[in-house]
DNA sequence: GATGAATGAGCATTCATTCAT
DNA sequence: AATGAATGAATGCTCATTCAT
C-alpha cells in the first residue's frame, strides 16, 4: 500500500506484439479476422469499433484508417465468410461422384458454415433489412446461388423452376440455422432425420426432378 | 460550468394533450402499440426507451412505470403480434372448407403477418440468439405450432413426421420473410408462383401425405 | 420528434485549452485533485461524475477512462488525503523533541487535516457504513494507527491498552471534527482550551502514562 | 398464456389496509415512523420520497401533503429519535442510585440508541454539514446536553469544565458509534473493556472529579 | 385528505470519432 | 502507418414533484 500505492489502475504497458507499421493490407486483414470472431460472438450491436480494434491488437484510430465505420467492417467480414463458403461449395461440386453424394456434402457444408457463423448470420439478417448496401451484397450472393443451381441442372426444369430453387435455398438455409442455433434440439427434433430430409431435397434438385410432384396428387 | 450554462433549455411550448391519469392498462397498451410500430420500422437497436415513450405520447419515466427495460416491451409487442396471429389461424382452420382452402388461407395469413411485422421479425431473430427469455418465448410458440400440426393430422404420419412438420414451418416462414422483405421481387421471382408452391406444401401436410415421396424416386 | 427537433444544440464556442494527449497519470491526478475539492465542498451525493470531469477540465467520458464510478474516485481521493496525513505524522514523530512537542504537533496536524477535508470526512463516514470497500480501506487505516501507537509506546501498557488507544483516537478525531465543522465555536467553547485537553491526552499516551495527570502539571 | 395473457405486470389491487382519510396527525406519524426505519436501513440518499410514502402505506402525493421534501421528514425522524433518547436519559438520572450506577446506565442507553439508529446517525452527520436547518437542530440538542451535565455537577468544576464536558460527549458518542457500526469488533477490540472505560469517564464526570482515577479503583 | 399516473430534468454510462504525436 | 487520450452527443434509467380525480 505504502505511499506509492496511489491507486493506479492497470498499467497499460505490455502491448500485445503486433507489427507496428506493417503492410496496410495485413492490418486490414487482421482487423477483419478479429471483427468476424467478435461479431459472431456478441452480435453486431454487441461491440463497438474500439473493441474491434483492440481485439485485433490495434488502437481505436487504426480502425478508422481502414474502415469508415462498423458497418463497413461487418460487410467485409460477411464477404470473406461467403467467399470461403463458395470456394468450398464449388470444390464439393467438382469432386462429388453423383448427385447423392454432392447433396450430402452440400448439406453438411452448409450446416458447418451456419454453425460456425451463426452469430454473424443473425446480425446480418437485421442489417440487410435496414441497410441498403448490406442488402445489395446479400442479394448478389443469392443471385449467384440461383445461377449456379440453374447451371447444374442444365435446360431441364419446370416453368417455375427458379421459384422452386429459391424456396429450396430458403428451406435449407433456415433449417440449418435452426440446427445451428440449437432450436431443433430444443424442440426435441432429431438432427439426423432433419438432415436426411434436407439431403433428399437437395438431391432431388440436383437430379433435376420436380420435387413435390403435383401430378400425383390430381 | 460557465460555458455549459449557456446551453439553452428545451422549449416547453406546444404540449400535446394527453390523458393524464388514464387507466394504467390503456397506457401500457398505447406504449406497446407505439413500440411495435417503431421497432418494426427501425429495429430493436434503432430506438431507445425515451423515444418509444415519446412515440406513444408519454415522457421517458412513464415507460419505466410499465416495463423494466427495452427488451421487456419488445417481448410484449412480440407476444401481442403472435397472439393475434394465432387467433386468426385458429379461425381460419375452423372456417375453411377442405384442406385446399385452409392451406391457401394459412399461407396468405402468414404472408400478411410477415409483411406487417417484417422489421420486428428481423430484430426478433437476433434477440432470440442473444437473450434467453426471448428464446424461451420463441421456442414455446414453435412448440405450439408443431402441436397444432400434429393434432390436425391425427394419427397418420411417418416416423419422421415431426421433423417434416418443422422443416415445413421453416420453409413457409423463411419464404414469407423473403417475399415480405422484397427479396423475392429483387431476385425477379414471381410471388404468385412461390405462393402456389407454399400452398401445395401446406395442403399436402394438412391432408396428411408424406410430401417428397422417396419411394417413387427409387 | 418534431417538437424536440427544435432543441438548439449546445454552442461549441470558447473551448478552453487543455492538454489533449497528456500523460494518463497526470490526467488521473488532475481528476482526483478536482474531485477531492468538489466532494469536500458539496459532499459525495452532491456531485456526479460528469461534473467531476468538468471540474478537472475534461469531458464526461474521460472520467470513465480512469475510474469505474464515483465511489472509486472518492476512495482514491480519500487514499491520497490519508497518505498525505501519514507522511506528515511520521515526519512529526521523527523531528519532535520530547513527547510534549510531538503531542502538540500531532494535534495541530490532525486539526489542520480535519479542517481541510471536513466535507470529505463527513461523506466518508456515511459511505463507510453503506459500502464494503470503503469500509475495508477505512478499517485498514485505523489498524495502522493503532499499530503505530503501540510501537511508540513499546512494551509498557495496561491490559486494556489497545482499547484505551482506540478510545483516544476516537476522542481526538471527533473533537477535531467538532472544531473543524464549527460546532465548538457554535457552542461557545474555547478552541484553545479544547486543544489543550487533547494535547494532554495525546502526550499522556505518547509518554506511556495511563492518563494525563493534571495534578502534576500545575 | 392464452389470449388474455397479454403480459400484464403485477395487478395493483390488494392495497395494504390503511385508514384512508384518517386524522392528518396520524398519517404524519405513520410517515415518520416508516421513514425512520427506511432511512436507518438504507441511508438518506438511499431512498426517495415515493418509497417513503409507500413504506408507510400511502401514495406519493400524500407525502407532499405533510412534508415539503425529504430533508424535512428526515429531520422530523431525527427529532423524534432524539426526544425518545432524552426521555430515557432523564428517567435514568432520576432512578439511579449513585453516580456509578447512573454512569453505567447512561453508557448502556447511549450504546443502545446508537446501535438502533446507526444508519440514521451516519446520514445525519453528512446532512448537518450541508444543511443549515439540520445543523441548527443538532446544535440545540448539544447545548441541551451540556446544560444538563453542568446542572448535574452543580457549582463544582474547573475553568475549562464546559470544554471537558464537550470532549467527553464527543468521546462517548464517537466510541458508541464505533461499537454500533462494528468498527470496534473489526479491530479486534473488546467491547466490554471499551464500555468500562466509558463508564469510568462518565462516572468521573458525574461525580465531579477531573478524570477517572484508575489508581483509586484498584 | 388521499390518490397514483404522469412527468421534466437530471444522472451514470457508452460510443463513434478525432487529432496531435 | 499507427497511436491512444480525449471527447460531444446520446442512451438507459431515476427522482422529486404535480395535478386531475
Amino acid at each position: 500500500m505504502k505511499i506509492s500505492g496511489l491507486g493506479l489502475k492497470a498499467i497499460p504497458s505490455m502491448r500485445r506484439e503486433r507489427p507496428r507499421r506493417g503492410a496496410p493490407f495485413a492490418t486490414r486483414e487482421r482487423l477483419i479476422d478479429a471483427a468476424a470472431i467478435v461479431f459472431n460472438r456478441v452480435g453486431y450491436d454487441g461491440t463497438d469499433s474500439n473493441r474491434l480494434a483492440r481485439a485485433a491488437g490495434y488502437a481505436p484510430a487504426t480502425f478508422y484508417k481502414h474502415f469508415p465505420d462498423k458497418r463497413a467492417i461487418f460487410l467485409a467480414a460477411y464477404e470473406r465468410w461467403v467467399s470461403a463458403e463458395w470456394i468450398e461449395v464449388e470444390r464439393v461440386l467438382d469432386d462429388a461422384r453423383g448427385s447423392r453424394e454432392a447433396a450430402a456434402r452440400i448439406v453438411d457444408l452448409t450446416l458447418m458454415h451456419h454453425r460456425r457463423w451463426r452469430g454473424l448470420r443473425a446480425s446480418l439478417r437485421a442489417l440487410v433489412l435496414s441497410d441498403a448496401r448490406a442488402r445489395a451484397f446479400y442479394r448478389a450472393q443469392r443471385r449467384r446461388q440461383l445461377r449456379m443451381m440453374a447451371r447444374l441442372r442444365g435446360q431441364r426444369g419446370a416453368p417455375d423452376q427458379v421459384e422452386r430453387d429459391a424456396v429450396q435455398l430458403f428451406t435449407v438455409e433456415r433449417t440449418c440455422d435452426a440446427i445451428a442455433e440449437g432450436e431443433a434440439a430444443a424442440l426435441g427434433l432429431s438432427t439426423q432425420r432433419i438432415l436426411d430430409l434436407l439431403r433428399d431435397l437437395v438431391e432431388g434438385s440436383l437430379a433435376g426432378r420436380r420435387r413435390p410432384r403435383r401430378a400425383a396428387r390430381r
